[in-house]
DNA sequence: TCTTATTGCTTCATTATGAAGCAATGATAG
DNA sequence: CTATCATTGCTTCATAATGAAGCAATAAGA
C-alpha cells in the first residue's frame, strides 16, 4: 500500500496550514428513501474509505476552511455547514500510518474539527480530486471499511442530526426546491431511523406552517398524484429564529 | 500595561503545547437564584477579565487538558465537563496585544476550543494561579467588561445550556448533594432567565421520576419548610441514556 | 394566637399527541 | 371503459401533556 500524493501534499501543509488541526465533514445526502454520507477513496489505500477533510491555512477562518475543503474534494458547493463536536483523543490514528516516516503530516497527533453539511443529493456530482481514486454517495447504514475514528464521526454527526431534528425544521437543505409530503416524510423517517404515521406526521408538519402549498402534482408514479410543496422560507426561518437560530 | 508573565509562559508553550490551538472554559455555577461564571482577571490586564483557558500539551487527549486547565486555573475538579462549539474566526484577539512583539503566543491566530463545566457553586473555592490577578464567580447578567470574544463565547455557552435544559434533565452537577424544589426551580430561571409555573414545574419534575425524597425540610427559612430531595442517580442516568446520552 | 408568605399538590380548561379510518385519486389490469 | 389497488389528503376520537389557577398545610414572626 502507497499513498505518494499524500506523502507528497503532506510537505506543502507544512508550510501553508496550521500543524495539528484537520477539519472532517460529514455531507448528509437524501436519496429516495435512504440518507447518504459522501465518502472518498485515496488511491491504493486498499478498501478503506474516509470523509472528505482537510487542513486549515495559515490565514483562513475555520468555516471557509470547511467551505473549501469541500469543493475541493467533492465539488460540493453552496450548502448548509456547522461544526458537530471536535475529536481531540491520542492515537486517533494510530496504526494506519505506522509503517510511514515519522515526519509525515498524517501521522503527528491531531486534532479534528468535525462539520457536517446537508444537501440536496441530486444537484452534488461527486468529484474525485487529485488524491482520491473514488468519490459517491454511501447510504448511511451500509457504511464501508472506514480509516481510523471516521465511522464514530459519522454516528456522532447522525446523532447531532437526528437531535435537531425533534425541536427544528429540517429539512430546507436536504430537499430539492419542489418535493410532496411523503418525500419528506422519508427523509425524517431516514434520519432518525424508524417508521413514522403519516396522518400524525402531516398534521404536525402543517403546523410548523413553513410550507407552500403549489397548485400542482407529481403525476407519474403509480397511485395517487401528491400535492407538490416547496419551503415557505420567511416562515422556515422564522420557525428557526424563534427557536434561537 | 504589562503582561510579564504572560509574556514568560509563552516561550514555554512553544515548546510544550500545540501550537495554534488553545481552550477556553466557561464554568456555570448556581448561588441562591442566580447563574455565575468563573472569571480570570490577569496580571496588570487593565480591567479585562478573561475566561479560564489554557493550551493542548503535545501528547495530552483534549478533554484531559480541559480538566488540567480548570483545575490549574480555577481549583475547580471533579466536574461535568464537555466541548459546545469552536471559534476558529481570523483576528479574533486583534487589537488586545498589538502593542506586543510579534513572536508573542497570544498574538498568533488561534482555534479555540470552547467548554462548557456544571458545578456546584458552593464546592468550588476559586483559586488565584500565579499569572492571575484575581479568579471569582461573576452573575451571567452583570459580566463585567472582557477580552476578545470571551462574552460572545459565554452567551454561545449559554444558549447550549438552554438547548440542553429544554428536554435534558439538568441539575445534578449544578446543585449540592440535597436540596429543596423551589431551589431546582431557581436554577432552571437562572438558566432559563424567565420565570416557571410552580405546579407545572413541580409536576414536570415529578414525572421525570428523578428525584428522591427525602425525609426531611430544610427548617430555619421563614415560612413553611420546603422537602429535601436528592437526585436518584440512577434514574437520572437512565433518563439521559434515553435521550441517546 | 393570629398573620403571612411559602410550599405541596390538585383541579379544570385547553392543547398536543397516538392510533385509526374515510373519501379521493391516478395508474394499472382486465 | 371499468374495476381494482395502493397511495394520498385530511379528519375523528381517545388519551396525554400543558397552562393557569387555587386550596389546604405550615413554619416563622408579630
Amino acid at each position: 500500500m502507497q499513498i505518494k500524493e499524500v506523502i507528497e501534499s503532506s510537505k506543502r501543509h507544512w508550510e501553508t496550514a496550521l500543524p495539528h488541526l484537520s477539519i472532517d465533514c460529514v455531507v448528509f445526502g437524501f436519496d429516495q428513501k435512504r440518507l447518504n454520507v459522501l465518502l472518498l477513496k485515496l488511491k491504493d489505500n486498499a478498501n478503506n474509505w474516509i470523509l472528505p477533510g482537510g487542513y486549515v491555512l495559515k490565514e483562513e477562518a475555520l468555516d471557509d476552511a470547511a467551505k473549501r475543503i469541500l469543493k475541493e474534494r467533492s465539488g460540493a458547493d453552496k450548502i448548509f455547514l456547522n461544526t458537530f463536536n471536535v475529536f481531540g483523543n491520542l492515537n486517533r490514528s494510530e496504526g494506519y500510518f505506522k509503517e510511514y516516516d515519522d515526519d509525515l503530516w498524517h501521522k503527528q497527533r491531531f486534532v479534528t474539527i468535525g462539520y457536517y453539511a446537508l444537501v440536496d443529493h441530486q444537484s452534488v456530482t461527486p468529484v474525485i480530486d487529485a488524491s482520491s481514486e473514488d468519490c459517491r454517495w454511501m447510504p448511511i447504514d451500509e457504511l464501508p471499511e472506514m480509516v481510523m475514528d471516521h465511522k464514530n464521526i459519522i454516528e456522532n454527526a447522525l446523532a447531532t442530526l437526528r437531535e435537531q431534528i425533534r425541536y427544528k425544521p429540517i429539512g430546507y437543505n436536504l430537499l430539492p426546491e419542489e418535493f410532496t409530503m411523503p418525500e419528506l416524510q422519508n427523509l425524517y423517517e431516514a434520519i432518525l431511523g424508524y417508521k413514522l404515521n403519516r396522518g400524525n406526521f402531516y398534521r404536525r408538519i402543517m403546523r410548523y406552517n413553513i410550507l407552500k402549498r403549489l397548485d400542482k402534482e407529481r403525476k407519474g408514479g403509480a397511485h395517487k398524484a401528491p400535492i407538490l410543496y416547496s419551503f415557505d422560507k420567511e416562515n422556515y426561518q422564522k420557525a428557526l429564529s424563534e427557536l434561537g437560530w
